[in-house]
DNA sequence: TTAATCTATATTGTCGACAATTTTATTGGC
DNA sequence: GCCAATAAAATTGTCGACAATATAGATTAA
């Protein structure tokens, strides 16, 4: 499922979203260098969309750009990626915490549905929705926050990155059984509308899965 | 004292800086259009500059745009001052605790200093530099994050739109005293490497805050 | 008079060309 | 042979013009 249906309508639309896909999935290096000339032939458009595409990837911190220099795509670190979990967590955190506040009943009765279904799946042994249920998962929470400046800020922005570090480390849908756990915890505290412990049970499950990923990222370098 | 000293080497930069500071200011009007034509004839620079200007006031949330329609500034709202404020009590939070682990023994008494010299105006009944040290004391302890994601949402984003706020609503240094204080326990917590007090205390320092630019806010209308 | 359609106007989106700056290559001196 | 200064090439920044879309106004039919 879908929820943000980020529809392009205009070209440097079209351009910024298949950039993002190129870069976030690997298909262009981390760390190297966009040129707008190339870019523009390679996607058919003019450099001005070109640039704009660019302009909006160095807001969401894809990419870093220098004056009179050129833009280059971030170069993954295990420092990039603390940090990035740094700003999950306290974002996500607060999410969860408004979350518990301000979904309605029936969404939470979603929510609830949504983890069966996911139970069911790692029951078996069907790991392959994992990764799409686990973002579904976090989107639905942080949708219920319904705080716009919020959503924009994870969904525009960070989960992007994430992806980008999951997708490029080699990392789909990992620690399935224990994440459910720790899924169906936190939905437990926004169903008791409790704030305070949604928001600590997600920080803590971010730490985890930050844990995971560094500890795939050691060994593998 | 700045820090960030952003020095605008582009066209595009000294543009977006001037019009951010135009919007932040109030000379353009929350909710107000932004033609490209007119923005284009009154900063004396072509077209294209202007867009790449505007693109990145909507990175900022300054302004919002419709495809094929337009951009506008964004219009002050109660609910908008409630969700940049959590979001911002959520970043700082971090900010804080991260500060208390990476911040260096002289930055953290210089920080005291800072809080000294703070002391002393408050008591002279010094209220005009208030503002300005209070942006520098969460400057300070923002920066002293060493999360360079998180430094780069907080002072590139949220700050100006607060500030945005503050200005617009007319409530420059308020509360002097018992910030003062506020900012003390935080700075206690810090020296003593208490990360999790001093998220703690941080937090609660913004949503005071916040419920006092609240009661202003709702006293005006 | 009102509503809908069509037309005219204005605004945004896209493009190619020129200007300014940086990077690379070449030349000259030591 | 190596370094510095200079010239050439390539890349980014800026501009004005054209195309596409949306808005406002006029016209016509019910």
């Amino acid at each position: 499922m879908t929820f943000f249906s980020e529809k392009p309508v205009t070209s440097a639309d079209k351009t910024f979203f298949q950039l993002r896909k190129d870069i976030v999935e690997g298909q262009i290096a981390s760390g190297a260098k966009l040129s707008e000339a190339e870019l523009s032939t390679k996607y058919s458009v003019s450099r001005a969309v070109v640039r704009e595409a660019i302009n909006r990837l160095e807001s969401c911190h894809i990419v870093e750009r220098k004056a009179n220099v050129g833009a280059r795509v971030v170069s993954l670190t295990s420092e990039g990626l603390i940090e990035l979990y740094q700003v999950r967590e306290s974002l996500e955190g607060m999410a969860a915490r408004l979350a518990a506040k301000h979904m309605s009943d029936d969404e939470i009765a979603d929510l609830n549905a949504l983890l069966n279904e996911h139970f069911e799946e790692v029951r078996d042994g069907d790991s392959y929705y994992q990764e799409a249920g686990d973002v579904d998962f976090h989107y639905r929470i942080i949708l219920g926050s319904k705080n716009n400046h919020l959503i924009s800020l994870l969904i525009d922005g960070i989960y992007h990155l994430v992806r980008m570090y999951r997708v490029q480390l080699g990392m789909t849908g990992p620690r399935v059984t224990t994440a459910f756990d720790e899924h169906k915890h936190i939905v437990q505290a926004i169903s008791n509308r409790d704030g305070e412990l949604a928001e600590m049970l997600m920080r803590r499950h971010i730490l985890y899965s930050k844990s995971n990923i560094e500890l795939k990222l050691s060994s593998r370098s």
